[in-house]
DNA sequence: CGTGTTATTGACCAACATCAAACTTAGTGG
DNA sequence: CCACTAAGTTTGATGTTGGTCAATAACACG
């Protein structure tokens, strides 16, 4: 649960009772492997889902069979936080590394969220700043060029594991394929890896195996057009 | 504010004292011309928008001037409810119509939502709904065709107008351009035009000036890939 | 009736998809 | 430690959806 606690940390602030109330509730731990479905569009889970270790991602299927990835989700997150009041799954989550979650029932989050309203306040605003990602991610997806969204993407993810701590200098983990990036912008698979070149030929990033590492900040900002405003983080972890 | 109780009945049931609260939530009118801006990205409102009369659309613009609409609204619609938590907007708002708006103080909401937890889920709920049509929408850039797109909306509109009572026979008003709906999937206009002529000649639904017609409904939704689970619809208004 | 917005058409073009094959790399079991 | 395998990456050739530009036609409205 300290995971959690950390991650509310980075949005809002929380007096210490409510944040006791959080490491106290009450969970299941439980291991998937990669590629292995955590929950699924249909489900209507009694439970959250907390994002202890590992990487996952939301996503949803096409008639056709094509996958549109939604978002991406770090330790901390709870990506089904919405079941609380959205009683079935209108997407899935799937593990993208071997991954743990801890499942609170419904029922403990419900109570904690009575008690006290700003932990309420700080899951609505999670939430809210989920929609915002959704919303940023549709407006690449609908008028960036193939550039800009890889070069857009990457910006996220760094700000977002900088927020969190999880930057080493410039570099930082995203076991992410060329394939799931595609997934994730609307693009193929091959077109990801030939953009992918030219950004590292010029020296915006390198990305090797699971590690990528940003070349030129500046530059890439202007690239992919990026601004943070839309990730909503506190102004002390936004620069 | 009976149109807002209105719109929270199609999402949650509340208590008659909270519907009672809201009733009585202090507001302030304001009417808006056509193309007009209701709210701005980067704005800190100290105040919600419901929608009470017209449409709007909220949008935003990227690098090089390209807009991308992220959103339909009608009557009863709160588009800047997310304000209550996040402070700056990270998108606009617009007009489609002549609008008037009901401007309600931030302190008052807070106010309702804090004596009557059904509100502040049902606000809650209604944000989160929000996101689920963002994901749906952010799949169907990403992953559908230009076909499948615009089937697929007309889809959404209709039946979000059919819950609200606003559908005569298969036919309901829709006050907006080619270009926007272009805007609004990531299209450009003269490609709408195009699929749309088809759409009708296929008889699958014919649109004259501000209305649509539903031709063959249950085509329709074959064509544009649609199921309205991701609405979340009280079950009494999916079908 | 003008006048400005919106819809429609045609010609041409570019970004990105698809298909298929070869090449790398990271694991895995012997 | 090495060969083997499966997953992921890279490359090339070719195809298509949908964009851009520019002009014309239809409307809506004062």
């Amino acid at each position: 649960m300290d995971r959690l606690v950390a991650k509310l940390r980075t949005i809002a602030e929380l007096p210490r009772a409510a944040e006791q109330a959080l490491l106290g509730l009450p969970f299941r731990l439980k291991k998937f492997d990669e590629n292995a479905d955590l929950v699924r569009q249909g489900d209507r889970p009694m439970e959250c889902g907390l994002l202890v270790e590992g990487f996952a991602c939301r996503y949803k299927l096409v008639g056709d069979g094509q996958r549109q990835i939604l978002s991406f989700h770090i330790s901390g997150d709870i990506p089904d936080l919405q079941s609380l009041h959205l009683p079935v799954m209108d997407h899935s989550l799937m593990a993208l590394t071997p991954t743990t979650m801890a499942f609170i029932p419904h029922t403990a989050v419900d109570q904690v969220v009575r008690a006290y309203p700003e932990v309420a306040a700080a899951f609505w605003r999670d939430t809210l700043i989920d929609a915002a990602v959704f919303r940023e991610w549709l407006t690449g997806v609908g008028r960036r060029t193939a550039h800009q969204r890889i070069a857009h993407l990457l910006c996220e993810v760094f700000v977002r594991m900088r927020s969190l701590g999880l930057v080493d200098g410039e570099s930082f983990e995203l076991p992410v394929t060329q394939a799931e990036v595609g997934d994730a912008l609307g693009l193929s698979n091959v077109h990801v890896n030939r953009v992918l070149q030219e950004l590292r030929h010029s020296g915006l990033v390198s990305w090797k195996g699971r590690y990528v590492a940003i070349g030129d900040w500046e530059r890439l900002k202007t690239v992919g057009d990026f601004d943070a405003g839309y990730l909503h983080l506190k102004p002390a972890l936004a620069a």
